[in-house]
RNA sequence: GGAGAGAUGUCCGAGUGGUUUAAGGAGCACGCCUGGAAAGUGUGUAUACGCCAACCGCGUAUCGAGGGUUCGAAUCCCUCUCUCUCCGCCA
């Protein structure tokens, strides 16, 4: 959500600067709405100051012996009051019900820093570490070594539920487990996170809070409950929600969270992408970061959690590169975003492994997330970082496709072995 | 799933239709008092929206949520949510 009263004063602007998203705001829509809304709320106010005063002078003429008779003038002074007053709050009500719906699907306002762009090949690449490996054999991708490990099975997670689900067994289902510890236990004991473990069926106030809903209703798995509940598409909307109506003096923050959830997502816009593999699931596991912090802090915070995400990059020896997002290939509610791209040498390019966004106060004002500013003693919006650190299914996708040997078994990178046994290798076990 | 109790401000807590325009207490902030502190004492202490250039000020709404009755609802009625206790079931 825009501050309104921002859009209010220059809605022009706004305008333009959001046609950089995809996004077209109908400036007229929007001011006829606002004045409309104006016009009923100042209506429907006075009509209710004027209940009021004339419903206190019953009370006091009724409280006084003898004058019952001016009671009853009174009540018969607003016999028509009661209508009016419910006509003016519908209206009321329906020009704030038809804003909200407008305001709620505006994407936020990209940071002055984002670079401008139409789509993903307008994206800048901010910097490269690691050096892609020269694999003195043909690479398999991960489909075929897990195939040939006898631990990686589409069809009969096929059978189980349909197309884009994986069984993982043995080995590699170790592997995924231990990437997702290992990611954890980083994250809480060297980068300062506080481990989480919140709700993977949320309501629908949740996900509107962190900008999923009304918009994006489709891309969500939802249960038949009457309201319904929704699975997270990523911890990141429970996270960020654990702040949601509240005012958080300045001593309580910052908030760093961190929680490993699955995700659910029914990738409703993706169809043929991807199709073959782990890339896009409906059901993966992610380890999610969220930051909640005041205003001048945020973009530092940006750098710092982008580092915390490349971190694992590093320790999983992984090469990778970090990439500004621009205007067009930004999420809905992103002021600017840092995609962390990882090698797979399968594909001979870097492909998107973790997502690091500053929202800033576009999610806190549509969850009432605030903080009492010392300078103004007023409650104001906070800002709400978010980032994956890192998706699981994916990075067990990088470790295996950039740590294959030539018989087709994977090295297990160093920093995993105490969550794998001292296994050093995933090989195909002996018949 | 069944039965019962409950939800009031930062917290505790009073409040069964009209000076409740939410008592009282605690906490917190700022004064006074004090050599300093404690005690005492005074004042202040929610959020949102609107009017105003802005401060001040004023208006409106909010007593779990929504609806209803009424000139007027924290209070009466209906629906829902959540919490607690007991029973049942269950990993």
């Amino acid at each position: 959500m825009l501050d309104p009263r921002k859009l209010r004063h220059d809605p022009a602007r706004t305008a333009e600067v959001l046609k950089t998203r995809h996004y077209s705001l109908d400036i007229e829509r929007f001011e006829s709405l606002e004045r409309s809304r104006q016009e009923w709320q100042r209506r429907t106010e006075s009509l209710q100051a004027e209940r009021n005063r004339v419903s206190r002078a019953v009370g006091a003429a009724k409280a006084s012996k003898g004058k019952q008779h001016d009671a009853r003038a009174l009540i018969d002074s607003v016999a028509t009051l009661g209508e009016q007053l419910k006509a003016g709050q519908a209206a009321l009500a329906e020009a704030q019900a038809e804003l909200n719906q407008l305001l709620s699907e505006i994407p936020n306002l990209p940071h002055h820093s984002v670079p401008m762009g139409r789509d993903e090949h307008d994206n800048e690449e901010v910097r490269r570490r690691g050096t892609p490996r020269q694999f003195p054999f043909e690479v398999r991708d991960h489909v075929d070594l897990g195939a040939r490990l006898g631990m990686m099975d589409y069809e009969l997670a096929a059978g189980l539920a349909g197309s884009r689900f994986v069984v993982l067994q043995g080995g590699l289902a170790r592997l995924h487990r231990a990437l997702a510890q290992f990611m954890l236990d980083l994250h809480i004991h060297e980068h300062g996170y506080e481990e989480t473990m919140v709700p993977m069926l949320v309501n629908s106030r949740a996900l509107y809070g962190t900008g999923q809903l009304p918009k994006f209703a489709d891309d969500q798995f939802t249960t038949r409950d009457q309201p319904p509940y929704y699975l997270v598409p990523t911890a990141e909307v429970p996270l960020t929600n654990l702040a949601a109506g509240r005012i958080f003096e300045a001593a309580e923050l910052p908030l760093r969270k961190v929680a490993h959830t699955q995700c659910f997502r029914r990738e409703a816009g993706s169809y043929g992408k991807d199709t073959r593999g782990m890339i896009r699931q409906h059901q993966f596991e992610k380890v999610e970061l969220v930051h909640i912090v005041q205003p001048e802090q945020s973009y530092a915070t940006l750098e710092a959690l982008t580092g915390h995400a490349e971190a694992v990059l590093q320790k999983l020896e992984l090469p990778y590169r970090v990439v500004a997002l621009c205007t067009g290939d930004m999420g809905f509610g992103a002021a600017k975003t840092y995609d962390l791209e990882v090698w797979l040498p399968s594909q001979q390019r870097y492909r998107e492994i973790s997502s690091c966004s500053n929202c800033e106060a576009f999610q806190a004002r549509r969850m009432k997330a605030r903080w009492r500013n010392p300078e103004t003693g007023k409650p104001e919006p906070l800002h709400t970082l978010n980032g994956s650190g890192v998706a699981v299914g994916r990075a067990l996708v990088a470790v295996m496709e950039n740590h294959q040997n030539a018989d087709g078994s994977i090295r297990v990178p160093e920093v995993l072995a105490p969550y794998m046994g001292g296994c050093a290798a995933i090989q195909r076990p002996a018949d």
